[in-house]
RNA sequence: CGCGGGUUGGAGCAGUCUGGUAGCUCGUCGGGCUCAUAACCCGAAGGUCGUUGGUUCAAAUCCAGCACCCGCAACCA
């Protein structure tokens, strides 16, 4: 495998990013990162959604264009992935020229080849709302629940998708390929689903919805969410009905395209039979990740209870976010729920990068610099059972990423910091230079060094800042892939002095952390 | 009988598919160490794995019933 191409959702852009987003985000750039460890080759999209009658009366009562309010949040969501480090390749907005054009050129050719056809909507219009309303709606006389107003009988015509036709390939797909829903037991979820289904309307009236891509020959009628928005995984690429450029038959199809657990009967189903109407091959993988919630509790506008990634950064007092990073990334065991509070967020990160990882850094450096004022000497340089443990550990890394168990795979670096703490107190370095055992002093550190290589590396996809720094102190290239990692990498002679020696990560509400930002 | 998820020591979770000594992180208590970021290491307390029944030599795990909690309508990933 040489390329890795992975994408996360797109996010509507009525509002400014919560710690929601963030999740998604950060999960995909987590399992990017990784992967650009791998492979030759990664790519890592995310998006903006950005049509729609919610955007267009937003914008109407707050008195400026739809395209106004765009710019202004797709750049606040663009400054979020860039506080956050989310080093994405590109950033598609639906508004762009080249999306619209492309999916304008998709509807037309589904028209031509008989995937999309135009009926008529029968159904109950209510003028306040300016939509069609369903039973659930309606209140036991039929009227409004929001208006109390009885809704019209209107019909309209719209653009249909004929998605029952791609039911039989669907299901077939997805009990032929188990492993494409991850996790699997969301799998029959969707298979329940898939039992109902009609075909989907595309298109909505103009005088309706008029914020959205116009439908070519027909200016009457505008393209719906789901082949506008759906679609931008394909032209971000560059996808073309004709001539698809050269970018997308190198990246496409996705490795693995992450999305919300609420959002998978579209990617499962609409997404699948669009790529087969289409004739494109289908992504490997679709990742339906759980939920955040705040305390335990669901977190919505109305609890009032919606936390950003600024405010926690911020309450926080966080330069870097990589303890936000890997908080989010192992908050949740893959495809399941995960909670988000305060508490528990420092006494994980804490207990974790400081207190185990960074922590074991610092004090085999002290100890370096304390007895041999800094200098790896090549009777040091010795085989260790400990190596063992890494290459294992490194085994157990990627077989977890290639399952995208993010959470399960930081487990597996932990335990590393933590076999190597053990091994510290079992061979108590400061006891064997007391006892002027120098030589066999040396070695235990330098056994340590080694494996704290393997540990920046390991953890780089989670904490690219504090992976780099103690890299930097290591002397060892951050840039090393995965499988090119030998046991070899602290070289003899003068590594480090006692001021390059620098904490890595310091705990939360530390004393030591206080000084420093003071500085 | 709508559909799905959940119920495991004080907290959060893994283990359930492929039955066989109940595990992890955090917290609590006791001890050790002194190299380090009030850190690190060891030990202990603490669970009849929601409940009832079944299959089995053996069930957290398989089967059946029951109870309770959370999603599946909206703001919302």
């Amino acid at each position: 495998m040489d390329k890795f191409y992975t994408t996360t959702a797109i996010d509507y852009v009525n509002g400014a990013p919560h710690i929601g987003h963030a999740y998604e985000k950060i999960l995909t750039n987590v399992i990017y990162r990784h992967f650009t460890q791998r492979v030759s080759d990664p790519y890592m999209l995310t998006g903006v959604d950005e049509h729609g009658i919610k955007i267009q009366k937003l914008a109407q009562s707050m008195g400026i264009e739809p395209k106004e309010l765009c710019d202004t949040n797709a750049q606040k969501f663009a400054d979020a992935w860039k506080r956050l480090d989310i080093n994405y390749s590109q950033l598609i907005r639906t508004t762009s020229e080249e999306h619209k054009k492309t999916v304008q050129k998709i509807f037309k050719k589904l028209i031509e080849q008989g995937d999309i056809y135009k009926n008529s909507y029968k159904g109950l219009y209510c003028a306040g709302c300016e939509a069609f309303l369903s039973d659930k709606d309606l209140d036991e006389e039929g009227c409004c629940l929001i208006h109390k107003k009885k809704p019209e009988e209107v019909s309209e015509e719209n653009y249909f998708f004929k998605l029952t036709k791609y039911k039989q390939r669907i299901i077939d797909h997805i009990k032929q390929n188990p492993d494409f829903i991850v996790p699997s037991f969301r799998a029959n979820e969707v298979l329940n689903q898939l039992e109902n289904i009609e075909d989907i309307s595309v298109s909505r009236a103009k005088t309706n919805v008029s914020w959205g891509i116009d439908v070519l020959d027909d200016p009457e009628q505008v393209i719906y969410v789901w082949i506008d928005a759906l679609s931008n995984y394909i032209t971000a690429l560059g996808y073309d009905t004709e001539n698809p450029s050269e970018k997308f038959k190198k990246y496409w199809p996705a490795e693995v395209q992450v999305i919300g657990k609420d959002i998978l009967k579209f990617h499962s189903i609409y997404w699948l039979a669009l790529l087969m109407a289409l004739d494109i091959e289908l992504p490997k993988h679709l990742l339906a990740h759980g939920w955040i919630t705040i305390d335990e509790a669901k977190m919505s506008k109305s609890l009032g209870n919606v936390v950003s990634p600024d405010s926690v950064m911020d309450s926080f007092n966080l330069e870097e976010p990589d303890a936000l990073r890997y908080y989010m990334a192992t908050a949740a065991p893959c495809g399941k729920d995960g909670n988000y509070s305060d508490d528990d967020f420092k006494e994980k990160v804490n207990a974790h990068l400081a207190n185990s990882m960074g922590n074991l850094l610092n004090r085999t450096l002290s100890m370096l610099v304390k007895y041999f004022d800094g200098e790896i000497k090549p009777e040091f340089v010795q085989k260790s059972p400990l190596f063992d443990d890494a290459i294992q550990a490194i085994k157990e890394v990627k077989h977890h990423f290639d399952y995208f168990e993010v959470s399960e795979a930081a487990q597996k670096i932990v335990e590393l910091v933590d076999k190597t703490n053990k091994y510290v107190t079992d061979n108590a370095p400061w006891t064997l230079a007391k006892e002027e055992k120098m030589t066999e002093c040396g070695v235990v550190l330098y056994t340590v060094l080694e494996i704290m290589c393997v540990i920046s590396s390991l953890i780089y996809p989670y904490c690219p800042n504090i992976a780099t720094k103690m890299a930097s102190q290591l002397k060892y290239d951050i840039n090393t892939k995965l499988d090119d990692i030998k046991i070899e990498n602290i070289k003899t002679g003068k590594l480090i002095s006692k001021e390059e020696i620098v904490p890595v990560f310091l705990r939360l509400d530390s004393e030591l952390a206080d000084k420093s930002k003071k500085k």
